[in-house]
DNA sequence: GGGTATGCCTATACTCATTAGGCAATTACC
DNA sequence: GGTAATTGCCTAATGAGTATAGGCATACCC
């Protein structure tokens, strides 16, 4: 019987496409083990078990939408970067809905510190810096523009809005709007709005 | 050996206290068996099975922050009413993570229907209808709430704004300030900012 | 081609999910 | 209050997943 040549590698990738085809759920060491035509305990000489496969997959997910992120975001700026990065969250979310998930995986601080997240972080707070925001401000924005991004790409995925028109991307533009504005006259209003 | 007075509420009742003390995922038949001190089997003569159990918390979980809701948005409107809404929701997910978590839970679209969900985006139109929009900017209103209450509270509840000044309350009436603004504007301004 | 490292296997021991069928505690009825 | 019917929780049994230990063979290196 020749060998299957399993490496982490390839398990991760495997474990990343079956958590979008099958959600993050269905990513188990014997689900793995079964695409590669293998025992489950064989899993096991290569990574931990099914809680280190799920961790791997979020720490790709991280690396790769923090590339797509960065490369959507390289040039741009105010309005044009808001919708470069709310696009890029959202379609990868889209198209890697179980990678996705992954990405609010908890980690344990080292594994986050070493992982892309801080450079998601960065990246955020680059598009904000286009607008003009002070002190605390800055911080509010951040995350201001997280939980939006995150939410409404979250509540899409779930489906929540299916079922009601008008389609969803239409809702995606004006919300795009509405924050640009937002972070436009922020300072300027300096928190207190009437 | 006198019976454990299994009913399928109790059983409920149970499953949702072990999601807020370890989680969701937590929720097993086993577990909650565990906690009447009774044999994992007689889980089954009350309840389908586990997936079953989280589906009822998803509905108990509805049922519940609804009338929280309700009675928060009570005799409230504008401003007022829209902090009402984030807090409540807030707090729900604070003081009750496994069961904030259920709200996520895809149900069939009966279950759905019969289920406290509508009651919800009764609740979230309702707080709107203190702003003057019209047609579509009325959904996408609707969405853009649901998606910063949603966004924040669910990245907070995962640790997102561990680690970093200032306090997230102070982000979340920054947050509400700022959405209040946007709702109050939208209409005049008509989704197109400069 | 022989020696060695290592990859994948079998074997084993858990835990959990789920169904079938049995005994006993409760309830209902007379 | 005694008996019958019910229903509640049990034991038993099967199957899947997690995880570890140790064995045999394949692939690689010289």
């Amino acid at each position: 019987m020749p060998r299957a040549g399993l490496t982490p590698d390839r398990l991760v990738q495997a474990a990343a496409d079956l958590a979008d085809a099958q959600g993050l759920g269905a990513v188990t060491a014997a689900a793995v083990a079964r695409r590669f035509d293998v025992r489950t305990a064989s899993v096991y000489s290569h990574v931990g078990g099914t809680p280190d496969l799920r961790r791997r997959v979020a720490l790709l997910a991280l690396e790769e939408s923090a590339d797509l992120l960065g490369d959507a975001l390289a040039g741009r700026s105010g309005r044009d970067a808001l919708q470069a990065l709310g696009d890029t969250y959202r379609d990868y979310a889209r198209s890697h809905p179980g990678r996705y998930a992954a990405l609010r995986t908890p980690l344990d601080p080292e594994t986050a510190a070493a992982s892309a997240g801080p450079r998601h972080a960065a990246l955020l707070r680059a598009v904000l810096r286009g607008y003009d925001l002070e002190g605390d401000h800055q911080t509010h924005a951040v995350r201001l523009l997280g939980s939006v991004v995150h939410g409404f790409v979250s509540l899409e995925l779930g489906g929540g809005f299916d079922h009601s028109a008008p389609d969803p991307t239409e809702s995606w533009t004006a919300i795009l709007d509405a924050v640009h504005h937002t972070l436009t006259s922020w300072t300027t209003t300096d928190g207190a709005h009437p």
